[in-house]
DNA sequence: CCTAACTTGTGAACTAATTCACAAGCACGA
DNA sequence: TCGTGCTTGTGAATTAGTTCACAAGTTAGG
């Protein structure tokens, strides 16, 4: 496959929110036009950008709205269920752990490490939190597949060594540092402090 | 001033960072090149990033630490104090007014507000959550300029419009919709099912 | 003062992403 | 069956972003 670029996955992704919104409302058939008014894009991105994975629509009608969303979601790799384990059990993994929006997409939190003695063996809703020493046993075990880090920033490049040693393919970082990761390894990284200066930014040199 | 990229936006708060923990450590003068490997990047894309903005390094000899910091700071418009609210007293809400990262970077959370009565009068740290009809009233007075917004998503964009016509000109989006503002409202939206999706793509893509 | 070793700043070249614009296909009704 | 109205899919054109490559400064040492 062609390489892809970043900025059509987040859009998929973002069509297909919407396409389940309108499903669950009992539309039927869509077009690029409506889709490119709810993401803010223009019907020639939607098309372009669904154009790299196929021919998904009918031309003079548009798109079967289960079918697309359908697609959609075996594109993005969301027709299985995905083990996922929190690293740092703080008040990031804490919210991470708990947040709701993560089983409709078929992940499943099925661990929470950390390594203050405190909060190891503490329930959180049904997991419990686990001594970090278990990671490379457990992510070989549980096969966890995506770990999420949420851990202070001194701690986070040493703890992605010790995942991506035990088998870990993907890691979305939370802590605000730049991390280093093997080339078959994908690694996302939310950045706080950058989006809140991308909007100072904004702010500073508005009129300009 | 000549239109920005947003990436290049997100390089300098990176290159920044960088600055300031090697102007930590003492170090005095740094390359581009410096930078560029600390960033994963190339040493003609710090320069390029920099250029947009003046010129700020000696030919054969790099950058000041200090000044190149205190550059990108009053670049990034973190010379100054922003006054920040939270809007929606949930987990993320709770795990943003707790966050240490904001403060150093000159970000004043002083208010968190949220429409359950059972939330309303709790404090957390030296914040008390207030209740949410008083968010235009508080906006005025209080004169936050960036609002963050962490509520379910269906009650996200009424919040908005309700924040944007008190005045608010930066909003930070944790809800996972997409909003609408008007054109000179800055607007980022961090949404955690598209960086876990953009995982799973790479996940399921690998090795095409 | 001159040379050698560096590193910046920046047009020019290149690569990537977006937008345009239109032929081709489909549904429906006459 | 033909025409009308609509919407897709996609090369071509355009715009945006990155990388190259080198002249121009700067320092240090002889």
């Amino acid at each position: 496959m062609r390489r892809i670029a970043e900025s059509t996955i987040r859009r998929l992704s973002l069509y297909l929110s919407f396409l389940e919104e309108i499903e669950a409302r009992g539309v039927a058939t869509t077009s690029s036009d409506d889709l490119a008014h709810l993401g803010g894009t223009t019907s020639a991105q939607v098309r372009k950008d669904l154009s790299f994975f196929g021919s998904f629509g009918k031309r003079g009608l548009g798109y079967s709205v289960p079918e697309l969303s359908s697609r959609l979601r075996q594109i993005l790799g969301l027709g299985k269920q995905w083990r996922v384990c929190i690293i740092g059990a703080g008040k990031i993994g804490a919210a991470l752990a708990r947040y709701e929006g993560f089983a409709d997409r078929g992940f499943i939190v099925s661990g929470v490490y950390d390594a203050d003695p405190d909060k190891i063996g503490t329930r959180w809703g049904d997991i419990t939190v686990r001594p970090e020493s278990e990671l490379e046993r457990d992510i070989a075990s549980k096969r966890y597949q995506i770990a999420v880090l949420a851990v202070p920033p001194e701690a986070a490049q040493k703890l992605v060594d010790r995942a991506v040693k035990a088998g870990i393919k993907a890691i979305l970082n939370f802590a605000p540092v730049q991390l280093n990761v093997p080339h078959d390894v994908s690694l996302r990284t939310v950045n706080m402090a950058m989006e809140l200066e991308a909007l100072t930014f904004a702010l500073t040199n508005k009129g300009d």
